[in-house]
DNA sequence: CGATTTACGTTAAACGTTTAACTTGGCGTT
DNA sequence: AACGCCAAGTTAAACGTTTAACGTAAATCG
């Protein structure tokens, strides 16, 4: 242990000056003479000087921290939105404080409790459920608040940041369609869940409706490894479709390691359709054919959002819905047209005309 | 904005007790009477009390908080061990600030001094560069650090926790040398980061010795869409290896961009050894043979390392070394000895006797 | 030239906790 | 009955900042 870190007084003494004079020379808060100036700043460095910020946020009020709360850190999507949040924030001076719930609303809510003892200037949080929990909604008055992806934007307490997730689910059913498949079975993460239920929806109406026939569904989770087992199981006392369609990045996992395993071959034998878009998927013989959530975009809008409400905007919450897209590779077969329904060749997808494969991006 | 957030007084008020008798409840640090408790309790609940963490802090001077550093937040390594040192900070009643430095020291600099704004009862840091900031080197006697990943064990300033990166590239070349592979390319991110540097030492040496000619090198960088470029350019002015062996997961996944681009087939033109392990490494016809590092171990010692600073242990920096292990799977091909040197055939590696391909994990 | 403004500093009071030191009343011991 | 002791609460002083209110000297003005 080495000496004590410095106060704002051992500065002022070393400078000469009082407190206060120290405090407006950092903070700029009050015009100070140069010299004067130079002298403070000498000290504060020398010192090696760094304001305490419990200090300094307790007298203030004002904290330059945001909190974030996700279901799972473990999960691409929602590092993908940490990481460019805490650039954002990073690069406007807030420091970011995370937590995750682990997709169990009893930790969601005792971690929601310990980040608001921080105070925090504003949060986004991605409920791990539809029904957000109370200590949330009631926060909703008091502190600038976004909710991300999970989340019914109806009659939300705070702004939100979706997708349009039964477009989501239609455009990939679209093109499954356009490609000629009838019989297709659609691996969802967890029905109870609002955004997996859209996606569901958006993409089972618009299969029966195209090919007169139900789509099968099935739950895998939110885990990969025991998503595959499932998948394998179902696999093993079903016959084969000629398309499945994942609705999420873990559950495309699940069905890509449980096919492999079974050394189906994608996609002569079946076809696919991913979630979510990441180097990996390009990163393979036959590169996945997915949905792309325009991330980027999404983590913009929330930090708008958040900087917006937090520079005092109030106001009626707005909800904010972007609309995802297909990312077209070589997943998916294109297959003889058998009769009745729209005749449909590989590479005449009517969604992306002339595109049927596009560069790694 | 609804009514203003409810203070230890109002609390002490409501229940009809001092201040201090409410701390006292709230944090069990002296004995209080079974009814006085309960109707702090109850009017805490009340009031929806919520203690500030600044001014406890400000006030205890004890905080529980841990601040951690990585280069990116993006890579999936590194959240990953942030998602486990989230988890068990949480159990241990510790909040979590991260915050990413982008592999630039400036910007790591500028981060450091950040959270040290919130005297951290402890911080985990993986540098971006061999040599650590000073900001960093001074704190070390003043806060309980743990550097993990990128650091060279030998004088850290600080717990440090790596594996053994030359032996880790030395099994992987070992392998490959036992699959019966001569010419082999080393694909390195960043040679200036010390960890790669022993990486490719390892590999080099032992594919030297074995094979008595020197492997190629070449580095790709740090972002995966650059680095398969990259990988690209140089296969089209060389000939192709009979293996490649990528020292770092976005090495691996530029490897593997470039290869599926070029449409080589692995392992039957190129056998390809990767590194860390996800779920998407095995979820591909031809799984991923990889370096697997201990991920869990290493939060987990991380962790414990910490945990004992932060309890008061003093004494020399300990340096943990854990070690990584071959995970085999079907991405190396067995290559007919062509005379000189070991016969080896697919299935008879002397490493993982009986074991060359594995389950999913 | 005195009065008023300006420019720059200082003083001291908060902010919401924790905690050492102090009261107080009830109990057991001699 | 006098004494000390213990248990349970209270008082009040910090912790390191920020900031409103207040000097004070120099500059400006009528």
């Amino acid at each position: 242990m080495q000496k004590k870190r410095a106060t704002i007084k051992d500065v002022a003494s070393l400078a000469g000056v009082s407190t206060a004079t120290v405090s407006h020379v950092v903070n700029g808060s009050k015009p100070v003479k140069q010299t004067v100036h130079d002298r403070v700043i000498a000290a504060a460095r020398q010192l090696d000087y760094q304001a305490d910020r419990a200090a300094s946020q307790l007298r203030s009020g004002q904290t330059r921290v945001v909190a974030i709360l996700v279901p799972d850190l473990d999960d691409a999507f929602f590092t993908s939105l940490v990481s460019r949040l805490e650039v954002m924030a990073g690069k406007d001076g807030f420091d970011v404080i995370v937590a995750s719930s682990r997709d169990d609303p009893a930790v969601e809510q005792s971690r929601l409790r310990a980040l608001l003892g921080w105070r925090p200037a504003g949060m986004v949080v991605v409920p791990c459920t539809d029904s957000l929990p109370t200590v949330l909604i009631e926060e909703c008055g008091r502190t600038p608040v976004v909710l991300a992806d999970r989340v019914v934007p109806a009659g939300a307490p705070a702004d939100t940041v979706t997708i349009d997730n039964a477009e989501a689910g239609e455009i990939a059913a679209r093109h499954l369609v356009a490609m000629g498949h009838r019989d297709v079975v659609i691996a969802a993460s967890n029905l109870a869940i609002a955004p997996i239920r859209e996606r569901e929806r958006g993409a089972h109406d618009f299969l029966r409706g195209a090919t007169g026939r139900a789509p099968v569904t099935i739950e895998l989770g939110s885990n990969s490894i025991t998503g595959a087992e499932r998948f394998a199981h179902w696999q093993e006392r079903h016959a084969r479709p000629t398309a499945v369609l994942a609705l999420t990045n873990v559950t495309t996992l699940a069905v890509l390691s449980a096919l492999a395993q079974a050394r189906v071959d994608i996609p002569e034998q079946v076809s696919v359709i991913g979630f979510d878009d990441y180097a990996w998927m390009s990163a393979r013989k036959t590169a996945l054919t997915a949905i792309r959530q325009p991330l980027d975009l999404m983590a913009q809008s929330v930090w708008d959002r958040l900087t917006a409400r937090m520079g005092g905007e109030t106001g009626a919450p707005v909800a904010i819905s972007l609309t995802a897209s297909l990312q077209v590779r070589d997943s998916v077969l294109g297959l003889p047209a058998i009769g009745g329904g729209d005749v449909a060749t590989p590479g005449s997808d009517p969604l992306n005309p002339g595109e049927s494969k596009s560069a790694i991006h």
